[in-house]
DNA sequence: GCTGGCACTCGGCCTGTGGGAGTGCCAGGG
DNA sequence: CCCTGGCACTCCCACAGGCCGAGTGCCAGC
């Protein structure tokens, strides 16, 4: 009992003094910084028995502690309440995140922020089409039989595509075409959008039938097509400090990673508003990522989230700040897009 | 005479031997390795005046010699021919671009492409919007007095804004704008649209003067807003190879530099479709770039650019295959974009 | 079950030294 | 007049050795 509560302590304060320190920690500095009430001694037992445990190693025989992944897993886990945001950081975000323009801005406003709050590298996703409903879709012709097909959703997002269509359009079919499109595709999401096609096909005028598969059509490519979530990222310069440090092999692979963009996106794929995701060191799957921590959380103001964002950084990263911010900006963000 | 012309041959191999190796070069491995019908005592007396003309220089008293940003200043000026692509890049080049399905996807590939030839950090502007033509301009009503103008340029890009209108406006009213809006904006550059903006709102029937004025002034600020010269990078993770041989100090000030995104874009601002531009080193203007390279060229089928594209890296690279790089890609994307 | 003491281990740092690459200069030859 | 081979010199770098200190495990005592 008593033990198990102090090992926890000791846990708790070797993570926190090599998060902030970067040196291994020793019983005696320990004993000297941390208000623990027993002498080095006692620490150096309870240590013996966290390693034992796989908590945490020593890089070599006569060096202090370090936390394994097992061991910050454990502070992560039993991290109790969620560190509050000092008024000035909160105040940061409004600024920054006042005064964007488009979504474009409001994206790379947040990873910006994210970056600069963190230290770390920020990812920020852009709202995931599938889950996103449609504000308006609109039709350029381009030439006799190519039409510009944009989607505006209602996140802000928009999309475009061409659509190869073998009749020939004039203005006013086009027109026609926009307006019936729009009526029946106006507020709908991916789901219903894909439901409603048949429908509006046999529905059409039949001059207009052939427009609105091939349009339709398209559509649903873009709605579904996975690789269209994009994803912004910011702050890598954060990577080159202390890198020889926090990387022990090089940040290329990291980096790599990072601009591959598809590893992050499959992390992000599971993340809901609601609870924040901590995947660390060896947790994760991708080899690049062994080495590195991601703390990430969805945005949204409904259930479901519509995006994610979130920070990487070393696995010796101050989780308990990340995951405050982190939570915050994607509160901000949700409600910066459910205004708009 | 003879001598310039071998002391210039002596240059060009320091250079080459420096950007390949990556170590100060010697007489005698220059003698080794490159025909130069001379002995290695001849070509110290060379390399002696080399230094003393401030093209090269010893990091220490008793190592080899190292091009000066001047020497390859010197280099670069006297780079004859453009060095042909080989058959395998230019199919790599096809094969990237190749499949594109919008604009956003195009710079996506191409940054990726060039980051990839070049083994550099690769940055492509996107179409300057002051120098692209409307395509179509669309508005959606949000509520009853909150319009989103959504401008498509012929070059594929869009941007978005939200307009404040004083007067409400209902369906029928937007459509009548629209129609006006296109009718005059249609196909127009900036410096015809904001000559247009006068006689149009004179002439607009007087319920739809407000929505116009409100509209056209929001689309002009849009076109002129310096910032909204967007950047993409790519191949970051090429600063992490040698990095600490190529940047002393730390890729760190210049990942920021890139990140700000400001440098690189009036570094771009000069470049011309014709003409590669080469800054070495120290005539960066901008601090973070002093140990840097930068290598841009513009793109666009007219005389003037659209936007620009280079690479950057240390001052050790390869100038005559990135310049080939550059320009070939350049090429590339010019026409893409004048087919689409 | 905690504590102080003690012997032990081992990596980091500092120092000293030898080797090697490269230079500058000089005298001689075409 | 210019090139060449030889030679003495300089200075970085890599390596080895030794010291130091932080940290540990264990043990006897309270």
């Amino acid at each position: 009992m008593a033990h198990d509560d102090r090992r926890l302590r000791v846990l708790r304060a070797i993570v926190q003094d090599y998060v902030s320190t970067n040196d291994p920690v020793g019983s005696k500095a320990l004993a000297a910084r941390y208000d623990l009430g027993v002498s080095p001694a006692t620490i150096r037992n309870d240590m013996a028995v966290l390693e034992e445990e796989g908590y945490i190693t020593q890089p070599h025989t006569s060096a202090g502690r370090v936390p394994t992944d097992k061991g910050y897993r454990f502070f992560v886990d039993r991290l109790s309440a969620v560190k509050p945001l000092s008024v000035a950081e909160r105040r940061a975000i409004e600024k920054f995140l006042d005064g964007a323009v488009d979504l474009h801005d409001v994206l790379g406003r947040t990873v910006r922020l994210l970056a600069q709050l963190t230290r770390q590298v920020a990812v920020v996703q852009y709202p995931t089409l599938s889950r996103s409903a449609v504000r308006h879709l609109e039709l350029v012709p381009l030439t006799a039989s190519r039409l510009l097909m944009v989607l505006i959703t209602d996140t802000g997002r928009v999309e475009q595509r061409v659509v190869e269509v073998a009749a020939e359009a004039d203005a006013d079919t086009v027109a026609e075409l926009r307006t019936l499109l729009n009526a029946s595709f106006t507020g709908a999401k991916l789901a219903e959008a894909s439901g409603k096609v048949g429908d509006l096909v046999e529905g059409a005028p039949p001059h207009l039938r052939g427009l609105v598969a091939a349009v339709s059509a398209t559509l649903l490519e873009t709605l579904m097509e996975p690789t269209e979530d994009r994803l912004v990222i910011g702050g890598t310069a954060n990577l080159a400090r202390g890198s020889a440090l926090d990387f022990p092999g090089t940040v290329r692979p990291l980096l790599e990673a990072l601009e591959e963009q598809v590893v992050v996106l499959r992390l992000m794929a599971e993340v809901g508003p609601s609870t924040v995701l901590v995947s660390i060191g060896q947790e994760n799957e991708h080899e690049a990522l062994t080495g590195a921590s991601f703390v990430s959380v969805g945005y949204g103001a409904g259930e479901q989230a519509l995006g994610g964002l979130g920070v990487v950084g070393p696995t010796r990263m101050d989780y308990a700040g990340n995951m405050a911010a982190v939570r915050a900006v994607a509160r901000y963000v949700g409600q910066l897009l459910a205004e708009s």
